[in-house]
DNA sequence: CTGAAAGCGCTAACAA
DNA sequence: TTGTTAGCGCTTTCAG
């Protein structure tokens, strides 16, 4: 069939150019595209054929150049995201994969899945080659629903909370993080330190739980009973477990320190002592988890985890699976990378107070 | 060419499925991928052609699809983003982007282009088909680079900086938003109301500008001289900003309010404000603008942009011109589309003191 | 109801 | 140096 008038308003194609300049169409691909044509194009049609593009208005087309390359330059971000409260934890690692990406020339492409229950039943749907490779951020995959994964896309992991199969995960060390924070914190004399804590499913909280214990354990000291409060790694959680904590043990002496598991638990905390009329740090020190933006804002004390330099790793680790499979070669990683954290101080930790505030 | 072994590694293709089944390549597309194909599969196929992709694990290839339907299913965003700093409001968009994205079932890629200057020429190249429409967050972009947009791919554009042709721009409005703000703020008895605003080249800081000068206008105030401060949209230029201007401006009354141009600045205010030991509200009144997350955790008086149904109304503007160029029709918009804003009052904003301090 | 053929836009092998 | 042919995986004609 011959061209009809309509495909005009479409962007011109290879064939086009090459009827425009008289030339093939891997002449033009050649020369527009880069093509591993056996030779080159003389100086005289190279410029005929820049012209006609030029002309066309001409635009290369990925889908077609993946189809040929089985692969299109693009790798995939799969997370949570909530309506209510932008996740900042994920914003920090995200920045860093788009800016590791980009110095890849690879695009992005973000999913955002509702919880993890459905993200892994959509997972697979997304891996039909519009993306390379996929990171999966900090998902809560139980091994059963792990076996949904594909194995034809290469997967890396941040933060996941199970071993997956095939997955390359990468993690920081929470535990040892929590436990420095908290021994600093003893140092300073603290020992009524609340730690108000995320889901006690998540292997994230449950590392920060144990650094507390640790930490408390080296130091010799008990920490007091009920000081550990699960909750969500919300500001909104925090704000209200803190709060309904408080009203439970009204009379007793002020916690002289909050050690949360993250920094939005810990905002949401410092929402609920200001509310109360209690001053940070002088009545009670506030420490976070995460060193995100937040706690930069806040001059928030946190547990640091590069989040960012996370988020490269990934990226170059998720490049370098899916160029090894492009090879039709096996790429041996270790499955699990940890990578340090750091303790940052801020304004929100002082010493204790020397004399004990009572709940009211 | 046989299959060759190394073909194994591969993601099964329809033809697999449909030697595997025994049935010619488009039963099987019928079955799997619900191609139009003329009539319908027994339902004795059709359990023999699932059967088989359930074996070989079969995922469609989205590519492939694409270049028949000329459609990716897929959107791209176009931003600057930052290194040092987390840029809130274009969270807030993007995350309206996703959320609408994904209702309609469309794929999000996000281009980081490092300044809009370089964006220019970088946004045709990725108008190559492999999203099917983009919207630039806040383009800084003059006619003349205007002119490199590719017209074969829809564009919505959010607070863009100018006209840009063939364009469908979304925006609030934010003169309104700024007038009706400082109107309050002098209805509450404020005279020396400080504007730390942004770029003097920025459409929006110029916007806010006139809000601001309006409403100093209608209620017969004259602002005090020297005290609009242009700045960047920045935590970080907030603070330093502030400060120079403080110390320029030594001996004089301290103003009673600032009214920022943007969250990020208000934060910076604040925390400038309490590093001389000054207090919100109490010595002054700080207002933000934008409605971000940053104010809601701050409890920040500020003037909200609806980010979020921003980015939901351009993703719908954007699905719809594509709909319109995918069936050949002409999709007629206003090129222009503006938004409410709305005034959020917060603990950062109160009754100025009685009595002035001297800028120390 | 099913199959064969053509083509989406591009690139890699060849042959001229 | 250039053109020809085949094919990436899929879908939509159109014949059987």
């Amino acid at each position: 069939m011959a061209k009809s008038p309509t495909r005009a308003r479409h962007a011109a194609t290879l064939a086009d150019v090459g009827r425009e300049a008289g030339v093939s169409i891997m002449a033009a691909s050649a020369v527009l595209n880069g093509a591993k044509t056996s030779s080159r194009i003389s100086a005289e049609t190279r410029t005929r054929i820049l012209a006609a593009a030029e002309k066309l208005s001409y635009r290369a087309n990925a889908t077609a150049r993946a189809l040929v390359d089985r692969r299109m330059n693009a790798i995939g971000v799969a997370t949570t995201l909530s309506r209510n409260e932008l996740n900042q934890y994920f914003l920090e690692v995200f920045n860093g994969v788009i800016e590791a990406a980009d110095e890849f020339n690879q695009n992005t492409t973000v999913f955002a899945v509702p919880d993890w229950q459905e993200g892994a039943s959509r997972i697979p749907s997304i891996c039909d080659s519009r993306i390379d490779g996929l990171i999966l951020l900090a998902p809560l995959l139980d091994p059963e629903a792990a076996r949904f994964l594909p194995d034809h896309t290469p997967i890396v992991s941040v933060h996941a909370n199970h071993e997956l199969p095939h997955v390359v995960n990468l993690e920081s060390d929470e535990e040892v993080g929590a436990f420095e924070m908290v021994r600093h914190m003893l140092e300073m004399g603290h020992r009524r330190i609340l730690h108000v804590g995320g889901p006690s499913d998540n292997i994230g909280a449950t590392r920060r739980i144990s650094g507390y214990l640790g930490a408390h354990a080296a130091a010799n000291v008990k920490p007091p009973a009920d000081y550990i409060v699960p909750g969500y790694f919300t500001t909104e959680s925090g704000r209200r477990d803190l709060e309904a904590w408080l009203q439970h043990h009204r009379g007793e002496p002020l916690p002289q320190a909050i050690f949360a598991a993250s920094d939005a638990i810990a905002i949401g905390c410092l929402d609920t002592l200001s509310a109360r009329g209690l001053r940070t740090p002088a009545d009670v020190s506030v420490v976070g988890f995460d060193g995100t933006m937040l706690a930069r804002s806040a001059h928030l004390a946190t547990v640091r985890q590069p989040l960012r330099e996370m988020g490269h790793r990934a990226v170059r680790l998720l490049l370098d699976r899916i160029e090894a499979k492009h090879q039709d070669a096996v790429h041996r990683a270790p499955s699990n990378i940890v990578l340090p954290t750091e303790i940052v101080l801020g304004q929100s930790l002082a010493a204790p107070r020397t004399r004990a505030i009572a709940i009211s």
